[in-house]
DNA sequence: GAACCGATTGCCT
DNA sequence: GGCAATCGGTTCG
């Protein structure tokens, strides 16, 4: 679901405006067999949605303060998802710069004193700040990945177009546990993931 | 209840 | 490259 995922725009839509990217950078969290999955120890209360239907947004805080979106992607009754750790905009970048941007308001996209509007490359390039850029927060949680709207919100994914990503599997990003398995794939042409891929290391990378 | 910790980011040197 | 910020979830007593 990963590799499929990669390549493919998702849609955020709130109050009637949507922000949409391209998926770049992502990872793939399973259940039980996977340590580093917040369903490595079975279905909690934050980590049941992972064992649930599928094509649901599994949304969580991550350090207080960021939020990370995951898509719910097994059967219902196993756990898996998949983290999107980085897009490249596509639509709606004013607002998403916007909303990077904080409390700093619109003035602050303009030239001017304030915090200079981040490079598109930046806008969307992590986990954290993707969330951010889409308005993505805890309320997202449990949304449906089919356009169904909810609350003034809607999510949704529809196919890439232009050629296919030239796709790169490496060591996911920031797990302690199970760091060996190569599930972060990457389209290694993006120029905005969250971090740059490893220099071409011998046999560090397995292209998929 | 309390302690510990994290699928991060931005600012510091 | 180091490190603080900050809080919900999980685990433990």
């Amino acid at each position: 679901m990963a590799r499929d995922l990669l390549g493919c725009v998702l849609w955020a839509e709130r109050d009637g405006v949507a922000c949409a990217g391209r998926l770049v950078e992502v990872e793939a969290y399973l259940g039980p067999d996977d340590p580093a999955s917040h369903a490595a120890r079975g279905p909690t209360p934050r980590s049941a949605i992972m064992f649930g239907r599928p094509a649901v947004a599994y949304v969580y805080v991550i350090y207080g303060m960021h939020h990370c979106l995951n898509l719910v992607t097994e059967a219902d009754g196993t756990a898996g998802a998949v983290l999107v750790r980085a897009l490249e905009p596509l639509a709606g970048r004013d607002l998403m710069a916007a909303r990077r941007l904080g409390g700093a308001g619109p003035a602050a996209t303009a030239t001017g004193g304030g915090p200079r509007r981040p490079a598109d490359r930046s806008l969307a390039g992590g986990p954290g700040r993707l969330c951010q850029a889409l308005g993505i927060d805890r309320g997202w949680n449990g949304m449906s990945l089919l356009g169904e709207p909810s609350g003034g919100r809607r999510l949704w994914l529809t196919p890439g177009a232009g050629p296919p990503p030239r796709l790169l599997a490496l060591p996911r990003v920031g797990v302690r546990r199970a760091a060996d398995r190569p599930w972060r794939l990457v389209d290694a042409d993006s120029p905005c993931l969250s971090r740059p891929p490893a220099r071409p290391r011998r046999r560090r990378e397995a292209p998929v």
